[in-house]
RNA sequence: GGGCGUAUAGCUCAGCUGGUAGAGCAAGUGACUUUUAAUCACUGGGUCGCAGGUUCGAAUCCUGCUACGCUCACCA
């Protein structure tokens, strides 16, 4: 089945994930012409660090990923598959902070992560323990691929042959290299990395002879400078990264990958190592880094920013995708405020799309969004910012409370058949518990006003109980007038700063009808005894 | 020093392949005469950073410049 039936439509496609689709379609032939790539699929990468546990970066980069191999599937007939590759095979620099048994991993300090024993006690290796980590984390938002480990192409040999053209044309690879080193590591660098038999650690150590015929390479070792001849293949030697990665593009034939722009210059030369090898090099787009509130860059060890976990406790994940998929070439900042415009217009993108019957529906956003098939919801008329605001005027963690308003609002929602927007209304409550909730005052009830409030409590018990809004509210009128408050306005912020911590609140007459008359009373009750109502 | 990004209303930003400047928030005015706002209506003349160029026509394309920011030049 054909997705699209003319070069016309092919070419009106603008969104990204299709121009970058484009791209890997015009190096096989173009649209009209495109003949599948000799391995028969093409291959998308992405690569983790050893540095730890996967964050919001992490996601931005496999979704964006997923978005482009989406497009390139609806475009042309042509397997594709996503690669996740892990570099569990590089020396651990430094123990991280967040991990138990610090001084076990000290001693291992410089050995590959897949040999030190996990800190977690749960895997053969801390490596192990990274990928699953990682495989679990992609696991959960249900990314689809095909997951590598460094070590074991390594090991298996699988890297052999390419590792031998790399040592055959090692000077060349220096000349490449050397000009974008300072004077200082000129002098030891070496794309082989030999792994030290005794110890077991990535030795970044100069090399002091290639040998072509055995393939091998001879070094001093660092503990009894006597020299040392070690192999390059089968996991002995690890490439130092960046001939480490044009390795990698070269061996599993990579046809497309993206990386954040602190990688730009390595990205050249990887590229440059392929050409002088006379290989092809993947497409890549660079992406831009994503931004705390005031302009920097986020990063974990700081904890600035707003994590992925974070996020998807205040908001939908499809709200996130959304984020991620806006501009990637553009740094964002990625803090709590941009959160509810990006449900809002999540939500506007998809109404969008359910009216729009064009081909242009595959540039909207929750097209890719949804891999072309986005979801349909229930127009609802309020947008987040109004949520995220009533739950904390409301005061209340209740759901049901805070449906109550939100069914007077608008009547053709409800909480059993609109199950998005009561994920909203979770989300809603979760900010509100954690930020606005710290935030509140209470006003203690000061000898002046204890009346006016054991006047509202028997007010309310003499109340039936089956009394609507509109004759609470009448009662709560007559209760300021009998109190001779010239501006009712002030008996409202009285009760609201006593009851519910805050200046404002939501119609009182309301408030009271759908909390509950009885917990009303009983609210009042610990605020005459002074108790703290934030607790 | 290399690379990249951004410069549009008070703020945050949209403006796709060029055709009479938009949204949200903030602010203002009015309405509901019984507070309140998750209310409703109305209100946005901003040299689209600067200077050139292409064009009948440019915020939108090209060139140069300026400012700000990020990033690399250890390791990955």
């Amino acid at each position: 089945m054909k997705n699209i039936n003319s070069i016309e439509e092919y070419d009106n496609l603008r969104s990204w994930p299709f121009i970058e689709a484009k791209k890997i379609i015009d190096s096989f032939g173009g649209f009209e012409e495109f003949k599948k790539p000799k391995k028969d699929f093409v291959i998308f990468e992405t690569g983790y660090g050893p540095s730890g546990l996967p964050h919001i970066g992490t996601f931005g980069e496999v979704i964006r990923t997923s978005m482009i191999k989406n497009a390139f599937d609806f475009l042309v007939q042509c397997p594709s598959k996503i690669i996740i590759f892990s570099d569990d095979m590089d020396g651990l620099r430094k123990v991280p902070d967040n991990v138990p048994n610090k001084s076990m991993l000290e001693k291992h300090l410089g050995k590959s992560l897949t040999s030190i024993p996990d800190p977690f006690e749960k895997f053969k290796s801390f490596g192990e323990h990274n990928n699953s980590m990682l495989k679990k984390f992609l696991d959960d938002f249900g990314f689809s691929y095909e997951f590598l480990s460094s070590t074991d192409l390594y090991k298996s040999g699988f890297f052999n042959d390419m590792i031998k053209t790399i040592l055959k044309n090692q000077s060349n690879i220096l000349s490449i290299v050397l000009p974008t080193l300072r004077e200082e590591r000129k002098k030891t660098y070496s794309p082989f990395l030999p792994v030290c038999p005794n110890t077991g650690k990535v030795l970044q150590v100069k090399i002091e002879e290639y040998n072509l015929k055995n393939n091998t390479v001879i070094y001093k070792d660092p503990n009894n400078t006597k020299l040392q001849e070690i192999s390059v293949l089968d996991g002995n030697c690890k490439l130092q990264w960046k001939v480490d990665w044009a390795m990698r593009w070269m061996a599993l034939e990579v046809d497309y990958e993206m990386c954040g722009k602190d990688l730009t210059d390595s990205v050249d030369l990887g590229k440059k190592i392929c050409n002088s090898l006379g290989k092809s090099f993947p497409i890549n787009l660079i992406y831009e880094m994503f931004l705390d509130e005031n302009g920097e860059k986020i990063s974990k060890s700081r904890g600035n920013g707003i994590g992925i976990e974070e996020w998807l406790r205040y908001s939908s994940p499809e709200s996130l995708s959304l984020f991620m998929f806006q501009k990637p070439k553009s740094a964002k900042k990625l803090h709590f405020d941009v959160i509810p415009k990006n449900v809002d217009d999540y939500k506007k993108f998809l109404e969008q799309y359910n009216k729009n019957n064009s081909l242009s529906k595959c540039d909207n956003p929750v097209w890719h969004i949804h891999s072309g098939n986005p979801p349909k919801i229930k127009d609802y008329s309020f947008n987040f910012n109004t949520l995220l605001n009533l739950v904390s005027i409301c005061n209340s963690t209740d759901s049901d409370v805070i449906w109550d308003f939100i069914k007077e609002y608008d009547k053709n929602i409800n909480q059993k058949n609109d199950p998005y927007i009561n994920e909203l209304v979770k989300y809603a409550i979760n900010y509100y518990k954690d930020i606005s909730l710290p935030k509140k005052k209470y006003k203690l009830i000061d000898e002046n006003s204890m009346e006016i409030f054991y006047d509202l409590k028997n007010t309310l018990i003499n109340l039936n109980k089956s009394s609507k809004s509109e004759e609470i509210q009448s009662q709560l009128y007559e209760i300021g007038k009998r109190n001779k408050f010239e501006n009712l306005r002030d008996f409202f912020k009285l009760i609201y700063q006593v009851l519910l911590g805050q200046d404002e609140g939501p119609r009182l007459g309301s408030f009271i009808s759908f909390y509950g008359i009885g917990k009303t009373i009983s609210l009042i009750d610990r605020a005459i005894k002074n108790e703290d109502l934030s607790k």
